[in-house]
DNA sequence: TATATTTTTTAGGTTTGCCTAAATTTTAAT
DNA sequence: ATTAAAATTTAGGCAAACCTAAAAAATATA
């Protein structure tokens, strides 16, 4: 499998959990910084490799082989991500685009090998869970800091966006995983929220709230 | 720069010892396991790029800027095949192959932490020794068995095959680096020797003591 | 020196993954 | 139900890196 077969496999598998009934060439072109017609020709290619189920003009499908694959994918590259925050003094916001190159390494024992190196982490540092061997996830009940009303709490557990301006931000804010958020207020106009982390008030803007998790 | 971009001057640089005035396309492209046609494109590109020098029929010598991307090259596979040998559960037959992946991974802070969280070695499992950021190396005095005399005593710092079967052999037979070899003996019609390492006696074919490299 | 052999280059193709522009289909708006 | 707009596919190209076969140059042999 070639590098761009394996990074349109992992959007796709990406991209589902919002499109369930089928991602759109425009939207996998948007998020792969390609162009739609390229889109269609590499969908084409992967349906007919058996890993997609593609209906034209219907968007895309992974079949359970392409599954698969994308999540074997992922556990490379959070396995990856992990290594260069534990063992090498990589930031979290540092992380995302070398493991972007690292996942397409191939070697099934250079994998077993890192993971054991590791400890077999459950997590990424951003707190993504990382797939077992055989492509299975264990998915954690969380929800995000936007779906909490005032007095609740939680305990970070991971982000929606792996930007390095957000990451940062939210080393400025002193906010990770593990951090307690209790709810202050919510401002009725623009959804902005008043919390309170290790006893620092501060004010979370609706975007940010979306994309942090929680443990409730 | 591109992956064969990349092979190309790494071959370059490791074949010009042999060919100090040009490396032919037939004996590159040999060694890359290509056509001699696919050098003369890829060479005329690098030409282009001022990174080697180019007379059609007179072979390609690297320039300064070819051999200092070269020796980044080579630093970064030698660092990797560290890390896989000490770091994992590599055996030192198996990392090649890996760090042919490895080494083509784009980023500066990547290698210098990784050289960080290796401890600075000066050379990598096979005895080679790692350029420096600069591409700087010390080259280190050594002869091949197959130039010692019967009396004689070496110390193995490393080999000139890195072949799977090569270094399974050494590993059955216990040679290893930092080794010490007494020679006793050498045939004279098939030039085979007999040596004494650890209190062991046993024959090195001519093929053998001429890929082994020992400090005197 | 003339001829034969080998090496190297050139010419013309192929595959992968990308692109733009045009045609087609689907969806939204009158 | 038509028409307008948006999304998607098709058609035709391009660059990288490979290939084979033919032409040209260098080298070896007679
Ligand atoms: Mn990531
Ligand atoms: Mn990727
Ligand atoms: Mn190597
Ligand atoms: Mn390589």
């Amino acid at each position: 499998m070639t590098f761009s077969e394996e990074n349109y496999l992992k959007s796709i598998y990406a991209l589902q959990k919002e499109h369930p009934k089928g991602v759109s060439t425009n939207v996998l072109s948007k998020y792969l910084d390609t162009k739609p017609a390229s889109a269609t020709e590499m969908i084409k290619k992967l349906d007919e490799k058996g890993l997609v189920h593609y209906q034209p003009y219907q968007g895309v499908i992974l079949k359970d082989s392409g599954a698969v694959s994308a999540l074997k994918i992922i556990r490379k590259h959070r396995l990856w991500e992990t290594f260069l925050a534990n063992k090498l003094d990589f930031s979290w916001d540092e992380i995302h685009d070398v493991a972007e190159q690292l996942e397409h390494i191939k070697s099934d024992k250079l994998i077993r090998e890192l993971d054991k190196f590791l400890g077999y982490p459950k997590h990424d540092p951003h707190g993504d869970p990382i797939p077992d061997e055989e492509g299975n996830v264990v998915k954690m009940e969380k929800k995000r800091v936007s779906q909490l009303n005032p007095g609740d709490i939680g305990t970070c557990i991971g982000v929606n966006d792996t930007s390095s301006s957000f990451l940062q931000f939210l080393d400025q804010q002193n906010i990770r995983l593990g951090s307690v958020i209790h709810i202050l207020s919510v401002q009725e106009f623009d959804k902005s929220m008043t919390v309170r982390i290790d006893d620092r008030e501060l004010l979370l803007s609706q975007i940010a709230t979306e994309h942090i998790y929680v443990r409730v």
